[in-house]
DNA sequence: CCTCTTGTG
DNA sequence: AGATGCACAAGAGGC
């Protein structure tokens, strides 16, 4: 009870969000975090009696770890099975809610036909979660008392689900994120590792694994309480070690301000999804297979045998070896390249390349996408529920996972077909709210470049304007490969580029790309000053930030090897801009969380595409939606940071994703 | 489980 | 001399 004790004996009592602080992190406080988990000393509540006395040493402890368990590795749907709270190193409680009773365990085990490990022949008594609920609601949502908990996004999801609006929370994987992103993994395993020392009960050995696992509702509630009393105890110890980093590190900000109030906001828009036809997938997915078989057919007639299209090893050995095809290259494992750029070129010669092409382009759209976005459909909702990592990237991004929403297909024709068949529901639109060259803009901003900021500031078209700085051609009229030639190297620039790379991509030689580039640091002498600015930085301190004082670690940029060392470089460069732009958003997605809201619509944010919002809203709400959406992205840099550009944001709504583009 | 390939910003 | 644009997730083949 060391943290009822450092309130006790300081000043200041938890009071709102931020206030809380962990007892300091010298001294004893660090053995008992360090201190073995002592499984044994964990206690399972089974009467409510017992819950309300935890309850009210919670209530007065100010700050409490938290671990929920639930019946689905999904938290949209799934049931809340089981709370652990803890108050400190080994003084966790486990509470059953939801386990099933030996009968259906058995019938469950039976169907699985291996039993997970020796399970209890009964789930014991337990508080009834309509009971629980109702008891724990006052504490979870207790403005004084801190819930902190490893990946809280997801209990605040399950809480969400049976009314209870967790809060406030801490994270020590967001924080862990603030402190070392770019460094370290953030998952549980890693950062218990990390920071205590030691290791985690497996959730393997309450559930098992492979083909007997069983739903966590299912296992014995003592071995659930082992692991899960051990997570929050866990979660509790994390942060107390954590946290007065963040103010150490003066990052405390960043924290509060991009990772904080993002698990809220998160957990809202997975559980809404987005809804997807399943009719016009399945069409798509037959269409696409009808024509895979005949480029399939006529690649057989090209190769002169039957083969596997799928296998780059036998389509290497087709094209190479038997075909003798001239210009293969080797991967690393030698095996033969078979890659788009390398089919590209073949294409010249044969005519089997351009049909595995054609095929490959089929079978990635229909494997990825059509098929596999039906599978996703939720059946309880009848929508797709997409999970978005918050500390997985290196620059601050988010990334989404089960199914991945962010790289749905747009480039192509066929592609583009796939976003038709996300739609709004009856009456409603979807409306995608994009900025404008947002990463380029900040380029502008912190390399402090005068052409390109006036010309963003004019609005004119960048890539033309870079163009006819460089080549001294008017942007009237400007031929499409000249603006092509631009634009690949304003994206080349931002990705710390070389003349290899650039050559590669514009299908130039080397030479002439070394030109470009000579040409453009001449032009813009800043953007130059930028790059060597940053990686004198990063060299010196191992960590690039970006406007908004987040810190990304960059591995490798004081590494001795030069190939390690460029490629981190490279990504100090990216990375602020990159990174600057990830946080533009997230601070635009808390920002429109509580705008809509406010705004007295009922429209809903449904997905983040990193340069992109997109929501649903009853028709006649779209247009005030739109104009919303615009004020609020563009203004969301403020005031934490004036930018010397302006931002721009187009917004359309549609009856589809597709349409809404 | 790793490699290769390809979809996105 | 040789490698050489940033950040991701996912499916399929093959060991």
């Amino acid at each position: 009870m060391e943290i009822v004790a450092a309130y006790a004996a300081g000043a200041a009592a938890p009071s709102a969000l931020g206030d809380h602080s962990p007892a300091p992190s010298n001294g004893p406080v660090v053995d008992e975090v360090e201190t073995a988990f002592q499984r044994e000393a964990y206690k399972i509540v089974r009467d409510l009696p017992a819950l309300e006395t935890y309850i009210a040493r919670a209530m007065a402890a100010g700050a409490v770890g938290i671990d929920t368990e639930a019946d689905g590795i999904n938290a949209v749907g799934a049931s809340i099975v089981g709370i652990a709270l803890s108050l400190g190193a080994n003084d966790a409680i486990y509470i059953p809610l939801g386990h099933a009773s030996a009968d259906t365990r058995a019938g469950e085990l039976f169907a699985a036909e291996q039993p997970p490990a020796e399970a209890a022949p009964d789930a014991g008594p337990q508080i009834p979660l309509n009971a629980a609920l109702p008891a724990l609601k006052p504490l979870l949502e207790a403005q004084g008392v801190l819930k902190i908990g490893m990946n809280i996004k997801w209990d605040v999801a399950l809480f969400a689900q049976h009314g209870i609006a967790l809060g406030p929370i801490d994270d020590p994987m967001l924080i862990s994120y603030a402190l070392y992103g770019g460094l370290d993994a953030h998952d549980k395993t890693s950062l218990v590792e990390k920071h205590l020392g030691h290791g985690l009960t497996p959730l393997a050995d309450v559930v098992g694994k492979g083909k007997a696992q069983i739903g966590f509702e299912l296992a014995a509630p003592e071995r659930a309480a082992a692991y899960s009393a051990e997570q929050a105890d866990a979660g509790l110890r994390l942060w107390r070690k954590l946290k007065p980093a963040l103010a150490q590190e003066k990052l405390r900000t960043v924290y509060e301000t991009l990772e904080r109030p993002m698990p809220a906001v998160l957990a809202a828009m997975e559980r809404e999804g987005i809804r997807i036809d399943p009719l016009m997938l399945s069409q798509l997915s037959g269409d696409f297979a009808q024509r895979m078989a005949q480029y399939e057919s006529e690649a057989y007639g090209l190769a002169g045998r039957e083969f596997n299209i799928g296998s780059p090893k036998q389509l290497g050995e087709i094209l190479f070896d038997e075909l003798k095809l001239q210009g293969g290259s080797k991967t690393k494992t030698g095996a033969w390249s078979t890659d788009a750029s390398i089919l590209e070129t073949l294409a010249e010669e044969h005519n089997l390349p351009a049909k595995v092409l054609e095929w490959r382009q089929l079978s990635k759209l229909r494997s990825t996408y059509t098929e596999a976005l039906g599978q996703a459909i939720n059946p309880k909702t009848g929508r797709v529920h997409t999970s978005y990592a918050l500390a997985s990237t290196t620059t601050g991004r988010l990334s989404s996972n089960d199914p991945n929403l962010q790289n749905i297909p747009i480039r192509t024709e066929e592609g583009r077909r796939i976003r038709e068949a996300f739609i709004a529901e009856k009456g409603n639109l979807l409306v995608s709210a994009d900025y404008s060259q947002i990463e380029l803009r900040l380029l502008a901003h912190v390399a402090d470049i005068p052409q390109l900021k006036q010309a963003f500031a004019d609005g004119v078209d960048i890539h033309a304007r870079t163009a006819s700085e460089m080549f001294g051609v008017p942007v009237e009229g400007m031929p499409k490969e000249i603006r092509n030639n631009a634009k690949a190297i304003n994206f080349g620039i931002i990705y710390g580029i070389s003349a290899f790379g650039l050559a590669r991509n514009l299908g130039i030689e080397r030479e002439e790309a070394g030109a470009y580039i000579k040409k453009y640091f001449e032009r813009f002498p800043g953007i130059r000053d930028y790059m060597e600015a940053t990686k004198t930085f990063a060299r010196a301190n191992g960590y690039v930030k970006t406007i908004f004082g987040r810190r990304i670690w960059v591995k490798g940029v004081q590494s001795k090897n030069a190939q390690e060392r460029q490629f981190g470089e490279r990504q100090a460069i990216n990375a602020p801009l990159q990174g600057a732009a990830a946080d533009i958003i997230r601070r635009a997605m808390v920002r429109m969380a509580e705008a809509l809201p406010a705004s007295g619509l009922s429209a809903r944010m449904l997905l983040q595409v990193h340069d992109e919002l997109v929501f649903e809203a009853p028709a006649a709400e779209a247009e005030a939606l739109c104009a919303l959406a615009r004020r609020v992205m563009e203004a969301a840099p403020l005031p934490a940071a004036s930018l010397s550009v302006p931002l721009t944001v187009e917004a359309k709504a549609g009856a589809t994703w597709g349409a809404a583009h």
